[in-house]
DNA sequence: TTTAGAGTTGACTGGTCAGTCAACTGCGAT
DNA sequence: ATCGCAGTTGACTGACCAGTCAACTCTAAA
């Protein structure tokens, strides 16, 4: 009569990751306890400081492994072969779909982990501030690619300053998703995201309706 | 030889709230115990209890303090008197101001208490998240008035819509603000802010730089 | 002078927090 | 066979958490 235990498909430390993204990314940092964390993920105490020194060190390996599957989307999505109007298309759509995806997942709209996390933490954890200053950093200069590539092609202003228009652009969306957290609606961002990001660029809208 | 105990100057309540903010603002909710907010206002944990049924009213209690000095302040900027481009060129103006003091007051650049508050404890508390959906939403009104104004007077297109456009505004504001926070420095906010808002609101940029 | 109530105090509760530890298990290399 | 070691376990620590309470003080009204 012995309990068959079935093994994990994932191993102990992912586990502890995933659970932590999860979690935080619904809630919050300070909302979220360990043993919280180890019961979700079916791990003890013990396993979890085996990996992790601390719980902030797994905050960060969380970002990390965040960022890295973000990443690989951002290397194909702005790649020079893809016309830069197009990158800015396609990243919002699939935005707009991972923000659905999370919202039915959770039961709410979640907004941007990286932005919600580094909110609450930065001005207490250095390691935080690091890793997300890294993580803007990074976008911030794949849209500067796109919006030089597009000042070459004469869809923008020659006098663009790229990296203030990256700055605006960036801050535009933190904004919009931001709010959709607060206010548990995907409904202003599905409205005002494009127009307001293609503003910001400095793109024609009305050029624009016409190749969409 | 007895020590003198001199009277404090504010009521046990308002010293109460005014530590919770500066103490939140500066970190987070989470990262604020009672206690600490209680050794910091010099009060005993009974009187706390008097005057906050919760840990939560206090902030709730806070974020109406900090509200309705900001009401009155959008008041008399928001005016009907006052021109509608020199009701946003003042409130920025205002709005960093606000920043710098605090940045050298609490030594750190703190971003907009309301949404690093929200973004944290809106998906968890329904009174937090309805006070600051008020006050957002009051907000807007105020950006709707003067987007208004600035058509009835040809500004700006007379197609504009306007509460797309005011939503546009504020996430952009609260984005810069987020980032601001993160990064712990104004000095993309001070480049950007002004020009951003303005390509928003979809003001001629050249037409501007005449009146400053 | 009495009384009622607002405000204050500090000790107290029970639970939860992050983090520790010594003992154990299973496995792959020698 | 046995050694070493990554991974696991659960009991444990002491600090801290939000919140309680009965007793106290002060004041102002009756």
């Amino acid at each position: 009569m012995a309990v068959q235990q079935e093994p994990q498909k994932t191993s102990t430390k992912e586990r502890l990751i995933d659970t932590a993204t999860d979690l935080i990314w619904k809630s919050s940092y300070g909302a979220v306890s360990v043993d919280e964390i180890c019961k979700a993920a079916d791990v003890r105490k013990g396993s979890f400081y085996h990996f992790f020194p601390s719980k902030i060190d797994l905050a960060v390996a969380a970002m990390d492994k965040a960022y890295s599957e973000f990443k690989c989307m951002m290397h194909e999505l702005f790649d020079k072969s893809v016309p830069p109007v197009e990158r800015f298309e396609k990243l919002m759509e699939y935005g707009l779909a991972h923000q659905e995806e999370a919202a039915k997942k959770y039961g709410m709209v979640c907004g941007c982990p990286f932005v919600s996390l580094a909110s609450e933490m930065a001005p207490q954890d250095p390691q935080i501030r690091e890793k997300v200053e890294g993580i803007i950093m990074r976008k911030r200069l794949y849209y500067e690619d796109a919006l030089r590539d597009m000042v070459d092609e004469g869809l923008i202003a020659a006098d663009t300053d790229v990296e203030a228009t990256a700055y605006k652009i960036y801050t535009f969306v933190m904004g919009q998703l931001m709010l959709a957290r607060i206010q548990n609606s995907l409904g202003p961002m599905k409205r005002d995201l494009r127009t307001g990001l293609f503003t910001l660029i400095g793109l024609d809208q009305s050029a624009l309706k016409k190749s969409a």
